[in-house]
DNA sequence: CTGCCAGTTCAAGTGAACTTGAGGTCAAGG
DNA sequence: CCTTGACCTCAAGTTCACTTGAACTGGCAG
């Protein structure tokens, strides 16, 4: 059993079939032949969605995603765009550290308003600071 | 000099004029009157744009935003809300840290391939587990 | 008074990442 | 042999958060 279908593969890794067709024409995964209609895929091409997975985690688009296995076939990740993100990941996280201080402060603060809570007005600062519409996290989809 | 007007909100800001006015639109904020066809803004207008950013940048969607602070007109944001959105702000970060790690490590890993460091495919484990397509961080838009 | 320019409206467009729908095909099971 | 059902293609639709374009308006400088 050299080759999964379609199926199996988005049975593995999660990931629908519509998406898989989808990365398929993005050039991120590709099929290895078919049986009738239905794409068959080399196993090894979870390792590539688990990849994919982590570079959208890490906050890379699909077209960088892309590029980083071009154009030959194999990833070929640089080592600087790594550490690059690593730093701007790092950005953020301090970000998102202080947002979850001020909301957790906000859940419990005892002022009538948050409006007159000196802390949340405190947190409302860094959050304007820095440019206000910069770097945002973003929620998953919901599931259908 | 009680109000601002639109060109000033946008500069104090950095909110794009466009922006203020899709807000506007949306229920997000509220212009005070118009000198001619020229919105008008209680400068407390950048207090609330501050704490739009803060939603944005907690992962809350301008339409959660919008009920936050419905439906009579003053910021009325459930604590509870807030401790939850806290708690998955959290997993987030803890997520991050791993994925940052990870990219760390990637970018000085001594294997040829990233393929063939243990640590790069164990990060690649973390990345899919959990659900593949959970959760992600998003770039923020290139300015025009 | 008059033109300019920054504002206005409304509709449509953008881009990312998919999903959905209609209509077609084929390997396998009965 | 024929039905079935999962897959196929291709185009179009969806959501989010805005931006852009065309056509218009009105306060203010000259």
């Amino acid at each position: 059993m050299r080759d999964i279908d379609i199926a199996e593969v988005a049975e593995l890794s999660g990931v629908r079939a519509s998406t898989l067709r989808f990365y398929e024409e993005k050039g991120l995964i590709a099929s290895h032949g078919r049986r009738g209609l239905r794409r068959l895929f080399d196993p090894a091409v979870l390792d590539r969605l688990a990849l994919i997975a982590l570079g959208r985690a890490s906050g890379f688009s699909l077209d960088e995603i892309a590029r980083m296995f071009a154009p030959d076939g194999r990833p070929r990740i640089d080592r600087k765009m790594l550490s690059a993100k690593a730093d701007e990941l790092d950005r953020t996280i301090r970000r998102l550290n202080a947002m979850r201080d001020g909301l957790r402060h906000a859940a419990v603060c005892p002022a009538p308003s948050h409006m007159e809570c000196p802390t949340f007005r405190r947190l409302l600062r860094v959050a304007a600071a820095g440019k206000i519409g910069e770097k945002k996290a973003r929620k998953s989809r919901r599931k259908s």
